[in-house]
RNA sequence: GUGAUCGUAGCUCAGUUGGCAGAGCAUCGGGUUGUGGUCCCGAAGGUCGCGGGUUCGAGCCCCGUCGGUCACCCCA
């Protein structure tokens, strides 16, 4: 074997045998997304798969681990230090900004899908260039709009048949709030830090919050006393988690308030939410998101609110059902001669060009692996032209299932042939 | 980045204490001078991931390396 994909990627190909790996799969899941985007009225973005690294660093954060050890970092010939996006997000804000679509009427909805990248150890259902689907709301603070974009995820996963799937809702509060909370969480984690993992007890100083996704027992053990960001909320903050609350129940989306529930990137504020099914490995959240009410700011924008969630294909793929494909073909063709090979690559032309889905030898396979190739690819009718037709200027349709064969008139083309399978 | 585990035909996998590289499925052909799904026969298909080492001899033992899988960290 010469050549392999590069460390920690996958190919989309003929044949694929997991869910990520069938095209038919990526076609259904680009349907669905799409048919849902147009009525909940998102418009799209394509936006480029590779921006400053800057933009990364202010958006996700100075600390974070997608920034310091995650990106996929390079200098193009003018010195410029760019990085492969490993999220959507900023790349939107960035777009949103730099068009002014802060002047036009808000929000400004947009959706977006393409590939991440994350220079990681990949694992089940976590990859080093993975695709995410994600929507952002920019320029409203309604807590309905929150209640529209969890529902739009909830729906996206569950008309793709995401099995044993459960959304989890917090708020985080603001920036204000965070300030007063964390503090006390750190004073609480230090009193108990003999008793942490070292992952954990690393993290104290830089962002103690995380501490609520470590996986150690004894950590977890100490949590259930810990302080919960709950109690530390503003009214605003209050309301804001009770009004969307109020939306799901209105809408039919179910969910779990889960207090614990923090999310990596430090731009989030208010609402964060996060999409788990049950179905997957030990990377099980499907799709997660959350508010950003400073972000635009702080990358040089007006002060705009915005919310926005992703969600990995790959995983909506690993945690659904994959249905069985019955599609065939109309029509596969077995030619018999030669000469009868460029009138039957006419007849499929025209035959196609009404729509049917034909295909043709060119394998130059015997009559029996001709006919083999015919019902491999379920094809509903076979169309046999050899020496017998040809003297005849005659074709012959024959029924796959019932092995019924008609003769018809090879001049008249396409015509005859619609007639005969009932188009 | 850390740890565990696995790399033999296109796929799934056997391969004994180190002694001639195998099976099933898939592919192609034949049985049927032009008829599929069942059946029978045959063919083709391999640097045993790669590089070193030990040995008379390595798919097998040792070291390294690359890759897959799973978990941790983190995340979609």
């Amino acid at each position: 074997m010469s050549y392999r994909g590069p460390k920690g990627t996958y190919d989309v190909y003929p044949g694929g045998r997991d869910p990520h790996e069938r095209p038919e799969l990526w076609a259904r899941v680009e349907r669905v997304a799409r048919d849902l985007f147009r009525r909940y009225n998102y418009a799209e973005s394509r936006l480029p798969v590779f921006e400053e690294a800057e933009l990364f660093v202010r958006s996700s954060g100075e600390t974070s681990d997608i920034v310091t050890k995650e990106m996929f970092l390079f200098t193009d010939k003018g010195g410029r230090e760019l990085a492969l996006r490993p999220e959507g997000t900023p790349g939107v804000v960035r777009s949103y900004i730099e068009h002014g679509l802060y002047g036009a009427a808000q929000p400004v909805k947009t959706w977006y899908m393409g590939p991440m990248f994350r220079h990681e150890r990949q694992q089940k259902g976590r990859y080093r260039q993975h695709v995410q689907i994600g929507v952002e709301v920019l320029g409203s603070p309604d807590p309905l709009v929150d209640v529209e974009v969890i529902s739009l995820l909830y729906n996206l996963h569950k008309t793709m048949g995401v099995r044993d799937e459960v959304v989890y809702l917090n708020n985080l509060g603001d920036f204000e709030t965070r300030s007063r909370y964390v503090p006390e969480l750190r004073e609480f984690l230090r009193r108990h830090e003999a008793d942490l993992d070292p992952d954990s007890r690393a993290r104290l100083d830089k962002n103690p919050m995380r501490t609520f996704d470590s996986k150690s027992k004894e950590t977890q053990a100490v949590l259930d006393e810990a302080p919960l960001i709950g109690e530390f909320l503003s009214d605003d903050a209050r309301a804001h988690l009770s009004a969307v609350e109020k939306g799901l129940e209105a809408v039919g989306v179910p969910y779990r308030v889960d207090e614990r529930l923090v999310r990596g990137l430090d731009y989030y504020t208010m609402t964060v939410f996060e999409a788990k099914s049950g179905a997957l490995g030990a990377q099980d959240t499907v799709g997660a998101g959350g508010r950003y009410n400073g972000l635009v700011e702080a990358l040089g924008g007006p002060d705009m609110p915005g919310i926005g969630f992703g969600t990995g294909v790959e995983r909506i793929l690993l945690a659904a059902n994959a249905p069985p494909e019955e599609d065939g073909l109309d029509v596969y063709f077995v030619t018999l001669a030669p000469e009868a090979r460029l009138p039957a690559m006419a007849l499929a032309s025209s035959l196609r060009a009404e729509g049917l889905r034909c295909d043709l030898d060119y394998a130059d396979r015997s009559a029996k692996g001709q006919f083999k190739q015919a019902d491999r690819t379920n094809a509903r009718f076979a169309i046999v032209i050899g020496d017998e037709e040809l003297a005849r200027n005659a074709l012959k349709l024959r029924d796959m299932s019932s092995g019924e064969e008609k003769v018809l008139d090879l001049g008249e083309g396409a015509p005859a042939v619609l007639r005969a399978v009932g188009v």
